[in-house]
DNA sequence: TCTTTGTAATTTTTT
DNA sequence: ATTACAAAGA
């Protein structure tokens, strides 16, 4: 207890009843949680097994188990019950199988899984997929799922062909003895508030304390989870932060957490507002943004900190040039004592890694991708998880459809097609209809007998199942399935890569038979396929020498002492899809900045490019709106967004000096240089003085991408000070004249994203007009 | 049935 | 830019 602060202290000796923690970013929340299980179990004598502690990621849960281990051994660590929440869910229906109405082998499909079932349910009910989407359809159903509402009771809306594609979707995973991400919780919903099934009142009853982190991510149903599993105890402790709300795309509800107080109104409230992670200019830094949230639930960040370093705010020409700017500052780090462990590179969508990649293998700074295309995603992998899982569960079309052909054994699609047919007349499985098909003679010799080798084939891995252990089966399909073969006699580089990974995954599994009696179990193929299905991102997470790059959601609940920031423009951050925002996705992203922010604890590094190559094509780009509301006197601005950024120091700036060329990056400018990134002029980018809405940006004439070798070659040292372009730039900013053929002379209102750079004015006499900037005069 | 080639669509965040 | 998909040829 002496470690602990006033109301942290609260919160672990709080007994019993519902407690509410609302805990700030780096408030010590998870020493909190940990402290209180400790203390449960030691003082109050509560059994670990009656104590349930859900976490947002697996990676969140073992280390917790780990920090028990520590606190009170590792007998009671084990017999908790720690886990996600579709991890928690997966281990009682499986328990609980037959109340919970599922086949006891249940497999998890995943999104592609989901695709190819509703694809297949088109084709079934002849529907076209231009005009239903499987993406759409499948969330439509996943957000009703999350509601609690079962597909097969409650319509997806007028459109009757909806409901039908609904219902052939849930009865083909019916029929797969599969269940998607939402059923695992809809269905252990389901089966806690039926009273009639035997089961609910077990374990209603089974838990003495639930304890639920990052509350504020919650779904309806999670909820329902938690509150029915409480409602007999009464002690359900949640811990949150609405200001890191960040996943209501995913239905997660804000309103859950706000709402707490008043589903339990003799909840005690507890407020960890001391930060203890980051310096003050950090801490800072992210309450200027948040504080613009609306909605918030009243608290104050604080910390004892010093100041620390100054915010650094990085402009840079393209993405190509922040990419520079992030390596060489990474590699600066590193010189002055940094681990690569604690150096992290944060962006708002996967699609900017790849130029930070290029950026960081051309410095030979050695890093990893976090999430992005995972490595069970590739299709060796899916392949061989296929197969085993269709060894487990032999009704699982999507797997038999999946391997059935893979290596390729002339079984063809009109043979499918004609097997598919067969599984609807019998309403079978495909490996069922397969059986039946042969029985009745249905294909020509030549086609039954691969159809037969691939049927023995199976019962051969499923006699195999029992007596090998999980990694063992694998190897014996890879071998047995000739897929090794195939992929050996061709020795592209491809398949080497193939194989490599293929051997990685034997590795994966026989590292999960080492490790799954840490959790009080025997290693199972169901066990193992549960725990992929179910990873998260940062669960895969190396603890290796290595920096890492990963998304800002992704970011969430990790901290490092050196981050970067990348992005900050109006499009990429705040993110800005096809439509526009509406005020409360404005919010989410905000609070995502937020969460990015308070991830680092010593040094941060925050940046933006005036023009972006996203998605094949360049758009110029404005700082984003976050940026401004970050106090001034807590960062440090550097670099420009192109060289006449420097020159052009008054709101009503001109031209660049002409036109100059750089070949290599390092050579002197012409025009007699440009004064230091300390120059007066790159502050008033951003903060332009009162001027409401004023924000400035590079144009661009005539620009050129120096080629990638060039790129590559670029001295790191300092090439993130040198611009990388040819170009003929103007600084253009509201407030400013302009001059267009037709219109006369007119003052800019401001300045918009896009393809190229447009410039909304305002021409006495003709109006307000949204112009390209090429067609105008800067004056 | 398999492979190659060309065309079109698609780009948030993830358990 | 990348990838998914479709159609045509081997």
């Amino acid at each position: 207890m002496s470690e602990l602060n006033e109301p942290q202290r609260s919160a672990v000796a709080f007994e019993r009843g519902p407690l509410l923690i609302f805990a700030g970013a780096g408030s010590g929340k998870t020493r909190t949680i940990t402290f209180r299980i400790a203390n449960l179990v030691s003082t109050h004598r509560v059994p670990p097994y009656r104590i349930l502690a859900v976490t947002f990621t697996n990676k969140a849960a073992s280390e917790m188990r780990h920090r028990l281990v520590s606190i009170v051994g590792e007998d009671i660590a084990r017999d908790l019950w720690l886990g996600t929440f579709h991890g928690i869910a997966a281990k009682v229906l499986r328990r609980y199988a037959v109340d919970a109405r599922l086949n006891p082998n249940f497999v998890i499909y995943d999104d592609s899984d989901q695709k190819a079932v509703v694809t297949r349910a088109l084709r079934d009910l002849d529907l076209d997929d231009k005009l239903y989407p499987p993406k759409q359809i499948l969330a439509m159903i996943s957000a009703l799922k999350r509601e609690g509402h079962d597909p097969a009771e409650k319509s997806l809306g007028d459109d009757e062909n909806l409901d039908r594609i609904a219902r052939a979707y849930q009865s083909a995973l019916t029929r797969s003895g599969a269940v998607d991400f939402d059923d695992l919780l809809l269905k252990l919903v389901q089966l806690l508030e039926d009273p009639e099934r035997p089961a609910s009142l077990e374990l209603r009853r089974k838990f003495d304390h639930v304890m639920v982190d990052e509350f504020q991510d919650t779904n309806l149903v999670q909820y329902r989870i938690v509150r029915a599993l409480s409602a007999n105890s009464r002690n359900l402790c949640v811990v949150g932060d609405d200001d890191q709300s960040i996943y209501r795309w995913r239905g997660a509800d804000v309103r859950i957490i706000r709402g707490f107080q008043r589903d339990f109104p003799e909840a005690l409230v507890v407020k960890l507002e001391q930060n203890y992670r980051s310096t003050g200019n950090i801490v800072r830094a992210a309450l200027g943004v948040i504080a613009k949230a609306s909605d918030r639930e009243p608290k104050e960040l604080w910390t004892a900190e010093s100041a620390g370093e100054k915010v650094v705010l990085r402009a840079c020409p393209d993405e190509r040039a922040e990419a520079i700017f992030v390596a060489s500052s990474i590699q600066k780090g590193r010189a002055r004592g940094i681990s690569s462990k604690e150096q992290a590179v944060f962006y708002r969508i996967h699609a900017q890694s790849r130029v930070l990649e290029e950026a960081l293998r051309g410095a030979n700074i050695p890093y990893q991708i976090v999430g992005g295309m995972r490595f069970f995603d590739r299709a060796e992998i899916k392949d061989m998880l296929a197969y085993l899982r269709l060894v487990q569960n032999p009704d699982s079309d999507t797997d038999a459809l999946r391997v059935i052909n893979v290596p390729a054994r002339g079984i063809g699609d009109k043979t499918v097609s004609r097997l598919l047919d067969v599984a609807a007349e019998n309403t079978t499985s495909v490996l069922q209809a397969l059986r039946i098909a042969l029985h009745q003679g249905e294909f020509n010799a030549g086609t039954a007998k691969k159809l037969a080798a691939f049927e023995q084939l199976i019962l051969d891995l499923e006699g195999a199942k029992d007596k090998l252990s999980p990694a063992d089966l694998l190897e014996r399909i890879i071998a047995q399935t000739g897929y090794k073969d195939v992929l050996e006699k061709d020795d592209s580089a491809e398949s080497d890569a193939r194989l490599e990974n293929l051997a990685e995954l034997v590795g994966s599994l026989r590292e999960y038979e080492a490790e799954a009696p840490e959790t009080g179990e025997a290693p199972t193929l169901v066990g193992y396929l549960e725990r992929v299905s179910l990873v998260a991102a940062t669960d895969s997470m190396e603890d290796v020498a290595k920096v890492s790059l990963m998304t800002v959601h992704s970011a969430k609940g990790l901290e490092f002492e050196q981050v970067f920031l990348t992005g900050m423009e109006e499009e990429t951050f705040p993110y800005r899809g096809l439509d526009g925002h509406d005020p409360e996705e404005l919010d989410e992203e905000r609070r995502l900045a937020y969460v990015a922010i308070t991830r680092a604890r010593k040094e941060l590094f925050i940046s933006y490019a005036g023009s972006r190559f996203l998605f094949g094509r360049t758009k110029y780009v404005i700082p984003s709106r976050f940026l401004e509301d970050i106090p001034p006197d807590c960062v440090k601005r550097e670099g420009d967004l192109g060289r006449t950024a420097y020159v052009s120091s008054g709101p009503s700036s001109t031209y660049g000096a002409g036109s100059h060329s750089y070949g290599g990056g390092r050579r002197e400018f012409g025009g007699g240089g440009f004064p230091s990134s300390r120059g007066g002029a790159p502050n008033e980018l951003l903060s332009p003085g009162g001027r409401a809405g004023a924000k400035s940006m590079t144009i661009e004439r005539g620009g050129r991408h120096i080629d990638r070798e060039a790129f590559d070659d670029l001295p790191f040292d300092d090439a993130a000070d040198a611009p990388s372009y040819e170009r003929e730039p103007v600084v253009a900013r509201a407030g400013q004249k302009v001059k267009h053929k037709s219109f006369g002379i007119g003052v800019i209102e401001r300045l918009e994203s896009g393809a190229k750079p447009m410039v909304v004015a305002r021409f006495p006499g003709y109006g307000v007009k949204r112009i390209v900037a090429d067609f105008l005069e800067f004056l």
